[in-house]
DNA sequence: GGATTATTTCAAAGCGCTTTGGATTTTTTT
DNA sequence: AAAAAAATCCAAAGCGCTTTGAAATAATCC
């Protein structure tokens, strides 16, 4: 690294103290315009570059969010999901003076460090969590509120930490109002892991709605398995190897309702007239999916724009109480259902 | 932040120096096996984590690698293939003790800070670039060759910056051969825009492949465009309009592709029997588009990973002389072409 | 056993910044 | 014009670590 003009070069030159250049740089009242004015001036025109790591020592204040993620290759629906997400963090703190800082841990390093290190090693000053697993390591620690933490999809309350999550119980009515609608009243769900906390929500989700439309809620077709298009794939194959009159599936993302396409084309029928198919998500290629995929969009740019000023907050206004946040969910109509 | 426990306070405890301790926790030669393991236990117990910030200020080296990509959402396309660099990305530098560190600023800001001011006042140690344009403002600074660089698909060489790129001349010759073998002679070509790098490496690639088979290059039927579906859709109506007896068209994305298929459908042609298309990419809906993508897979997780290790390399080896790295790409044949 | 060398420890300075507590100068008050 | 208040400025300490240069102790040599 090149050699750097420092705050004291500049106090030298203009024959000040160190402590009025700061002072000057950063604006405090005790020092005069016309000497503000020149150390200003003088900083410029030296090419002054503020040193972060010397002033966050000096002030115990990173500036530093760390952004905590997963990129376990297996599932990849989720990779469009949590890159949008991001996204709409990024886009938040671009107008603040915070940098987002990737500790590249991997979940499944079973003797990896724990976060409470790593958040305190690196100073950081707030905690964005995507994705985590309900039997992730991480959890104990996240619950102990020691960070100002906002998690997406993961519900956490306390001091200091909070949530985002989409309206998942809407989005789950929306989708069976909308087959019913149709006429559908034989309505299977293809539900994501155990491990995922929405996917309880979703569930709940799926018998609210279907008691708002007096069907009798029926386990024999209600099946967990992976957000993949494999476990779509697996799941709609034992739904439809029971054959419980279904005529419609409710898949709880547009990967498993991919996967769910699949196995009901291989079996002769045609999406949406045998069988419709709603998903959950509305990632990119849901679109382009044949049928044109219709699912549950969730605004995933939003949830990270809205976690991350949430996150904000709890930093920033240390008597902040922070309460959840829930994001808006629509369907979007395409052509299989 | 809780009151931590710091090297002075295992000194104090131990009625040792804060240089043996340090020392001790850093294996130092100096200090006696005994102190050492005395040392060790008692910050274990203590439970001392190191201040990163700190230990950085006194190195003059901070183990942060800056991540500048853009999240532009116009180009969708290009988020999976970001997503699965930065895995790759990740996925080195796990097994090293550098962090990623993002800045939040955004392309499209006109007046952003300059990328030297960024890098120099967050002390990062290298610059891991992805999906810049070649009329990036940045792209002059950085080939004034300041800091530790490696690019993905953009060309930058010097003492201390290079690239990884993808084998796109391969790549194209993959699919020309391809569909020559089937017998297509009137093959098309839909570039990309002339502001990513690599839209010109596959125009070359284009024509040294048509080359390699005898068939004269046709600058009427090559044409450039957007990198995205409409960008694809808008260029093959204008191809499919001059009707120059094409019968294969091989785009630069498959997001590309994709329009192009939309566009031909939309002509009453049918993909492959009427008009073939290959993609390039591989990206993760190609496999699940209508029909099934024919492509060139990008291996993209590769390019971060050797991407990384090789940044890494740069700036542990301060000699070392950084050579560019070509990652292979393979053909997938599916039912598009 | 005294001189030499190796081993182990430490006090202090430094990384680049902020901030405390005083000192100095200028302005206001009576 | 002297006293009080306000405005400017500064030296020094501190943030938590590493490293230099020297001192104290232990081990080796002839």
């Amino acid at each position: 690294m090149v050699d750097m003009v420092k705050l004291i070069d500049i106090a030298e030159n203009l024959n000040l103290s160190l402590t009025t250049v700061s002072r000057a740089l950063n604006d405090y009242s005790e020092v005069s315009p016309v000497t503000k004015a020149a150390v200003k001036k003088a900083a410029k025109e030296m090419g002054y570059i503020p040193h972060r790591m010397a002033k966050h020592l000096a002030l115990k204040k990173s500036h530093l969010i760390n952004l905590l993620y997963d990129d376990y290759s297996e599932s990849i629906s989720y990779q469009s999901f949590t890159f949008e997400v991001i996204a709409g963090v990024r886009s938040f703190f671009g107008n603040t003076s915070y940098d987002l800082i990737i500790v590249p841990e991997n979940t499944k390093n079973k003797n990896r460090e724990s976060l409470k290190n790593i958040c305190y090693s690196r100073g950081v000053d707030g905690l964005f969590v995507l994705g985590i697993r309900t039997d992730d390591s991480y959890i104990t620690e996240l619950k102990e509120d020691f960070l100002p933490t906002v998690a997406i999809d993961y519900p956490l309350s306390g001091k200091r930490i909070s949530y985002i999550e989409s309206d998942n119980i809407k989005g789950c009515k929306l989708a069976i109002n909308y087959l019913v609608s149709k006429g559908h009243k034989h309505i299977a769900f293809i539900n994501g892991h155990n491990f995922a906390a929405i996917s309880q929500v979703r569930l709940d989700g799926y018998k609210i709605a279907l008691k708002e439309n007096s069907i009798p809620y029926n386990p024999g077709i209600t099946i967990s398995s992976d957000y993949t298009k494999e476990g779509g794939y697996k799941a709609a194959n034992i739904l439809l190897k029971k054959n419980h009159h279904i005529t419609a599936i409710f898949a709880a993302s547009d990967l498993m309702a991919v996967g769910t396409i699949k196995a009901i084309n291989e079996q002769g029928l045609k999406v949406p007239d045998d069988i419709a198919v709603i998903g959950f998500d509305d990632v990119f290629f849901a679109e382009h999916s044949q049928p044109g995929l219709t699912t549950v969009r969730q605004h995933k740019f939003e949830m990270g724009y809205q976690g991350a000023k949430l996150l904000h907050r709890i930093i920033e206004q240390p008597d902040y109480i922070p309460k959840k946040k829930r994001i808006d969910v629509e369907l979007i109509i395409r052509d299989s259902a």
